[in-house]
Parts: structure tokens; C-alpha cells; sequence
DNA sequence: CATTCTGTTCGTAAATTAACGAACTATTTA
DNA sequence: TAAATAGTTCGTTAATTTACGAACAGAATG
């Protein structure tokens, strides 16, 4: 049995992170933090970046499991993942009162 | 003037997020928030990655803010940025809570 | 049914990241 | 002074990220 360096919160950490390395996606998330849900369209009207551009980094935010999407035809609306949210809350509290 | 969209928080807090989001990263920076200070040997020893590749990652630990390197020849001695740590946290934890 | 609206996916290009070994630099020790 | 130690820098490669516009898909509306 191989000992494991890394432990999984760090790991855990590091995928949270990386999702919130960029401003756009630090945008996004603090205001689905404050306003409990928003449209791409909304979205796409404030920022300076294009619709696909927009897109792929609500894509990479779903897939940390900080967001979800819902269908409200015809658009979608995007909420924070309680759950993983709480998580990531946890997780970084703890780190950074060490 | 043309309006700015992004926070200069919503930059710092990327810019930070970003240097913490590879493990290997997160295991630095835990280590180094709670022991004081460590030597880039200590970390190889543990760490299954080649010297120059952790080298690299203190770099961007280091230029993201979060660590310094003081020469005790003829090593270096690393410990956490305590100013932009203070500031990381008070980011976060801001952030985090609302 | 054709059009409009909303957003994703595709294809592409440029830049950045991550990883390695080899070479190098500076200091200390034999 | 030669050898050993500690870590950075260089050169390279492969993978990932970021960005865009064009094309597409599904639902609503005229």
C-alpha cells in the first residue's frame, strides 16, 4: 500500500480553486452567492466577453459543482450548488484559520 | 470612462485562487501555514516530482504572493507572505461568508 | 411553418501550465 | 582547490486554458 501524499481536501481545495482562478468566474460566482439565481443573457450583457467565451466558463463551473443549471425554456437558469457550495465554505474556512 | 466590470477583489481573489489550485500547491501552503517555514529539500523528499517541477510551483507560489524565499545558504528557507496571507484571508473569509 | 430567442457546441488559434532531465550557479565542506 | 550540496534556470514536450465567431439545437412566438 502506496502512501498517499496528498490528502483529498487538498485535492478537493485545489479543484475549487482552480474553478475560481479566473476573474469572470469570480464575477459570476459572487453574485449567484448574493442573488440566489441569474440568466446567461444577463450575464452576457455585462461582461465583455462573448456568448461561447461565457459559456465554457459557467461549463467549468458546473463542473467543479459550484453551480447547476436549470431549463426554463428558452433560457437556463443558473443557481449555486448548495451542497458543494457549503463544501468549498468548509473546506476553506478551515484552511485558512490554521 | 468606461465602466469597469471587475472588482479589484474579484482579480486579487483569482489571482490567489489560481496559485492555489493544484494540489501539489495546496500541500505547500498548508504545510507552510502551519509549520513556519520549511526548505525546498524537505518537500522534495516527500513529494513524488521531479525539483525543478516543484521549483516551478513555489515560483508561482511566490509570485502569486503567498510565499517568500530567504536565502540560508545553501538552501532557502520558505515561509508564507504574512501581509498577503492576512489579505488572502480576509478575502476569503469575506467572501466565503456572504 | 418560418422566425426569433437563448444558449451550447464546434473548430481554431494563441497563450499558459505542468512536467522532466540536463545544465548551471552559489555556497559549503573535505 | 576539488567535490558535494541545494536549488534555479533552460529547453523541450504534451496538455490545458482562454478566446472568438460560426454553426447548431430547442423552445417560443408571429
Amino acid at each position: 500500500m502506496v502512501k498517499e501524499i496528498l490528502t483529498d481536501d487538498q485535492k478537493k481545495m485545489a479543484r475549487y480553486a482552480k474553478a475560481m482562478g479566473h476573474p469572470i468566474r469570480m464575477y459570476v460566482l459572487e453574485l449567484l452567492s448574493k442573488q440566489s439565481c441569474c440568466y446567461s443573457g444577463d450575464l452576457t450583457e455585462d461582461l465583455p466577453i462573448a456568448k461561447s467565451t461565457l459559456s465554457q466558463h459557467l461549463k467549468e463551473l458546473k463542473d467543479a459543482g459550484f453551480i447547476q443549471g436549470e431549463i426554463e425554456a428558452p433560457r437556463i437558469k443558473y443557481c449555486i450548488n448548495k451542497e458543494n457550495w457549503k463544501e468549498a465554505q468548509i473546506l476553506f474556512k478551515k484552511f485558512l484559520s490554521i
